[in-house]
DNA sequence: CAGTAAAAGTTGACCGGTCGTATAGTGGCC
DNA sequence: GGCCACTATACGACCGGTCAACTTTTACTG
């Protein structure tokens, strides 16, 4: 019994790391397997194929880190406004702490190798983004509510808005290899969040 | 002399329009020759590798896009802002005329996939974001000498950042299969391209 | 309980293919 | 005949996925 999860915990563990690093198509379920300690023909044991572990992955790397963000922006003495900025500078804090800024968007890389090819890894991914998407815009409103931010704002929609920069800055971080473009995200952010 | 330069443009031509839908993993060498009718063989006569490939596709894809993107920046009777805006309107105006609204970045898809495992492509991603950067910073800099953004603004970054959401923005289309966020930027930019 | 048979869980050897790459050769031009 | 741009072929490695065989658990019987 937890035995079986602890074996499926494992190889979700090893693949996502894997995934992260190498992508999709670059990862063998045989790396995976070996990665976790365990016998390859456990992999399709525990899944179906690697298309729907991909599927099983994202919700496993992204449900915590949903929780997480959730918690940051919600329980805090600070205002709204400063939650949020809080949470993404202390994002950029941590890049900017690693001597080679680096990141790996595991939702971000397997949408772009895999969104169009296969439709069941699109839509896992496209659910987590909306996820995503209605923290922020929860907070946004509250901020709106404030008076923080412009009243003519549809915070869903400046909430994808400011994911999909980050999104894109991460990546733009990712070729340059420093971390000027999350600069300047926060400071277009601070901007953007203005009455 | 010009048989040469015609297979491997066929080459870079048939890989390119495959690394696109594909990805870099998911491409062969066998199927970028087949594409262009080929032998296998001679894909390494052309290239080094497919690494050194993928570099060069690079350059292909993005000279004429970017040099396309300046001419429509510059060239026109309309005022800096209204060139810009009507860009990417346009952009818009493409995918929104897909039944199936789908893009693949050639440069996100890369650099999420080998920015970091290859520095030479890591290299070669970040030139051209570069490049198309300086492209967008001169406008905004043009368009805030004419006073229509605001003056504080520094173009280099604000470029960036319009880029980066973009790209956000496209890979999000990716992943819900609608233009939703790309109306979004279009309502952002606007918002952010003001005095 | 002990004994056992059926069911469930687990696995590694193996499948047909494809991978990126090296190289020995081929054919045509000086 | 010598040269060289070009390509057919072969290579070892690895791919995602299958499945028959083995092990463990479960359920039931005497």
């Amino acid at each position: 019994m937890n035995a079986i999860q602890d074996k499926r915990a494992r190889i979700l563990a090893s693949g996502t790391a894997v995934m992260l690093r190498k992508g999709y198509s670059g990862t063998g379920v045989q790396e995976i397997t070996q990665g976790a300690g365990v016998p390859k023909g456990s992999f399709y044991h525990y899944f179906e194929s690697k298309e729907d572990f991909a599927i099983q992955a994202l919700h496993y790397y992204y449900t915590p880190r949903i929780e997480r963000f959730a918690d940051a922006l919600n329980a805090s003495q600070l205002s709204p406004r400063e939650r949020i900025l809080r949470c993404y500078r202390d994002l950029v804090g941590y890049f900017a702490n690693q001597e080679q800024p680096s990141h790996q968007c595991f939702i971000g890389s397997l949408c772009h190798e895999m969104a169009e090819e296969s439709q069941p890894i699109g839509y896992a991914a496209s659910a987590i983004l909306q996820r995503s998407n209605q923290v922020l815009a929860d907070c946004l409103s509250e901020a709106q509510a404030a008076g923080e931010i412009a009243a003519d704002q549809d915070p869903a929609a400046l909430a994808g808005f400011v994911s999909a920069a980050w999104e894109g800055a991460l990546l733009r971080m990712k070729a340059d290899r420093q971390i000027g473009p999350l600069r300047i995200f926060i400071q277009q952010l601070e901007r953007l969040l203005q009455p």
